[in-house]
DNA sequence: GCCAACGTTGGC
DNA sequence: GCCAACGTTGGC
């Protein structure tokens, strides 16, 4: 009964930013727009409220872990699909049938320093790590060992540093 | 901006 | 249900 607690969600952030997260109101935001049935199969199965999440910038240089967030609310329809205004409409999504689903997530805070892919690919214990096994998805469970890794990667003075 | 990887679609 | 074509993602 391995219930996960972990997660990497990835955002370009040209299209929305940690920093974004960090200045909504009480720093929550609908996790929306997911439209890969494995990535929507985690958000709706398994991502539960008091999970933690590692907020991952894509396509920018350089991509990195950017900062922490927590689930505050479980899988829900994703009301975006059927908006034909929203950034990601799906006509085959509706109300009464929902096709993809999203949680809330609240930001929580910032690395101290960006954990970058380049990294986390030079770091030997991360090597089995899903941002890496199976790339191109937008959701990644991460385990409880990778998590803290990956945060104490992030702090100053802390194993990140591969270099001066 | 290129292009490899890989997910999705659709004809058969 | 297979698989070729196509579209998207995302690192570089």
């Amino acid at each position: 009964m391995a219930q996960r607690r972990y997660w990497l969600l990835k955002s370009e952030p040209s299209a929305y930013s940690f920093s974004d997260l960090m200045s909504e109101p009480d720093q929550t935001a609908e996790w929306d727009g997911v439209r890969n049935y494995q990535a929507r199969n985690f958000l709706r199965d398994d991502i539960k409220e008091g999970d933690r999440v590692l907020f991952y910038h894509s396509s920018v240089d350089p991509t990195a872990v950017v900062g922490t967030a927590v689930v505050v609310r479980s899988s829900y329809p994703d009301h975006t699909a059927w908006d034909p205004d929203s950034d990601h409409p799906d006509p085959k999504s509706t109300p009464e049938n929902p096709r993809w689903y999203m949680v809330d997530v609240r930001g929580e805070a910032g690395l101290p320093i960006p954990v970058t892919l380049a990294a986390i690919k030079a770091n030997p214990s991360l090597e089995n790590i899903s941002l890496l096994t199976r790339p191109r998805i937008s959701v990644h469970p991460i385990t409880p060992e990778e998590w803290d890794i990956i945060l104490a990667m992030g702090q100053e003075g802390g194993l990140g540093h591969t270099g001066a």
